[in-house]
RNA sequence: GGCGACGUAGCCAAGUGGUAAGGCAGGGCUCUGCAAAAGCCCCAUUCGGCAGUUCGAAUCUGCCCGUCGCCUCCA
């Protein structure tokens, strides 16, 4: 069974072939770093990356390129009000979330274009629409001319009457069309420009960027590429916009053959926006979260669903996935015992949720279904595929940060149960040793009938993270 | 006003014509000095409501109720 998805431009589900054989062209919209990312982003480009995973897993070459809209008017408008160059300002904040990403465990971008890195692109993009028709400049910038392209409105499923008829739509005197839409922005005083002769210094409008971008990294020929990505949000009117802006100018349109739109992030039942405020930043959620449970969490639910979130729904997810790294350990324990794992139908009942349109809440069941008797390098892998690595700590459970101040905290941890003497003991260990050094001490309580004790050093573990767990075999810990 | 999505157990959620996956929580058992996020087992005659189509519907149609999104910057 071939992968199948869901692809907006034809709004239903389509079997998958990439124009090239055995490769496949992706363009996600990334950021526009104007204020901090938060989860709803982090769910988008989540996705995004496991859909790469998976198209890989199908031994397709993939090329992703995700954007930085590193220019833009609330980022301008910031650095005025900062007093700062509005590009420092986009460089914190994208560096926040490339961190952030990096903690999640999102595969390194094949191309990371910055669209002031291709104004060259923008303008020639722009001159061409100008010499066809499909442009016209007014006293403040440079315009696309909606009429002039018969299948507007298309992939958002609009037509132009209606959208007239809306009375969101802002009203300027120098459009020809209220739907007509800026592609380029002559510059005011004081704010960032680059030279474009004939039409005059300015900055690039918000859409034109992908369509330059994405033409000069994937489809120089203009024949299209395969996948254009980004949240459902950006359907109207960023996407329909550089169909617009791209589909004139190409030898033979569609831009994209496949259109696939995440489902967007709800919090507090409303849509989780910089704008609406309702939002914690993602860098502050993942100082408080397992970044492992949060692509968990949203492996749960199907990629297009409108998706709310809670703080309980992290903490679900994170206690579900405890149950799959315990049964890796088992796994890891029966690999190395030698003991022959059992040919399972795991790979073709993964397969079979992936290719549903990536219903990864199927594949979960599956993965929950087989954990127990999975082989351990099966398992292994299609975690990674899920985008959630096993690291070594999955095996050594070291999941709470078992850093240098671990020890301090695991000392202090002692004295505050009174366990006398104990603290001295983990004088210079490293956190593995002193934590099984803790467990020996309570074993040998254990063995003297000094309960106390031996609740004691448990309950310091406990107070920082480490979890001990009491079998035939021996004492073992896992972290909360 | 136009376009669209969703409403499945206490919570999250898969399932789009053939008789309700999975996770969390809850309950039971095993192990245990106690305990546990360990192992095993149980937990929706029912899918927002009402009609209809069908041998058969959570799945299709119509109406109604509720929630959200896009139409303005947005992943």
């Amino acid at each position: 069974m071939p992968l199948r998805l869901y692809n907006t431009r034809t709004r239903t589900v389509e079997k998958f072939e990439p124009l090239r054989e055995g490769e496949v062209r992706i363009y996600v919209c990334g950021l526009t770093p104007s204020a901090q990312a938060h989860l709803g982003h982090a769910r988008s480009f989540l996705f995004f990356d496991v859909l790469r995973r998976y198209l890989v897993h199908n031994g397709y070459r993939v090329t992703y390129v995700q954007n930085v809209t590193d220019i833009d008017d609330r980022s301008i408008k910031a650095g005025i009000e900062t007093g700062r160059d509005y590009h420092a300002i986009v460089e914190y904040f994208y560096g926040e979330f490339k961190e952030s990403m990096r903690k999640l465990g999102t595969l390194e971008y094949d191309f990371e274009p910055y669209a002031t890195k291709y104004i060259g692109e923008i303008q020639q993009m722009i001159r061409e629409l100008a010499e066809s028709g499909h442009a016209y400049v007014t006293r403040d910038g440079m315009y696309y001319r909606v009429s002039t392209f018969r299948s507007y409105g298309r992939l958002a499923n609009r037509n132009i009457a209606d959208l007239e008829a809306g009375a969101r739509i802002e009203v300027d005197e120098q459009k020809e069309d209220p739907l007509d839409f800026a592609l380029w922005k002559f510059a005011k005083p004081g704010e960032p420009r680059w030279p474009f002769e004939p039409y005059g210094e300015g900055r690039p409008g918000w859409h034109i960027e992908c369509s330059a971008m994405a033409r000069a990294l994937l489809d120089p020929p203009g024949t299209g590429f395969d996948i254009h990505g980004g949240g459902a949000d950006l359907i109207f009117p960023h996407h329909e916009n550089e169909i617009a802006q791209s589909e004139p100018l190409m030898a033979s349109p569609p831009m994209a053959n496949f259109w696939v739109h995440g489902g967007l992030l709800l919090f507090d039942n409303r849509k989780m926006a910089k704008s609406l405020g309702n939002f914690e930043p993602l860098s502050d959620l993942l100082r408080r979260h397992d970044p492992q449970a949060i692509r968990w969490l949203f492996l749960q639910t199907g990629y297009r669903k409108v998706m709310n979130f809670t703080e309980d729904s992290i903490t679900a997810a994170a206690l579900g996935l405890s149950k799959i790294k315990m049964a890796y350990r088992f796994a890891a324990a029966q690999r190395d015992a030698g003991s022959p794992a059992q040919p399972l139908p795991l790979d073709a009942r993964m397969e079979a949720a992936l290719d549903d349109d990536m219903n990864t809440a199927a594949a979960l069941a599956v993965l929950y279904e087989f954990a127990a008797n999975a082989p351990f390098e099966r398992l292994h892998y299609w975690l990674t595929i899920l985008g959630i690595e096993p690291n070594e700590s999955w095996l050594n459970e070291p999941v709470v940060e078992l850093t240098g101040q671990f020890v301090q905290r695991l000392q202090a941890a002692l004295e505050a149960e009174r366990v006398d003497g104990a603290a001295g003991k983990l004088e210079s260990l490293e956190p593995h040793p002193a934590i099984e050094r803790v467990i020996a001490m309570r074993a040998e309580a254990r063995r003297a009938k000094d309960w106390g004790a031996s609740d004691r050093l448990r309950d310091a573990l406990q107070r920082c993270g480490v979890e001990l767990h009491d079998t035939k075999e021996g004492t073992s810990w896992t972290t909360s």
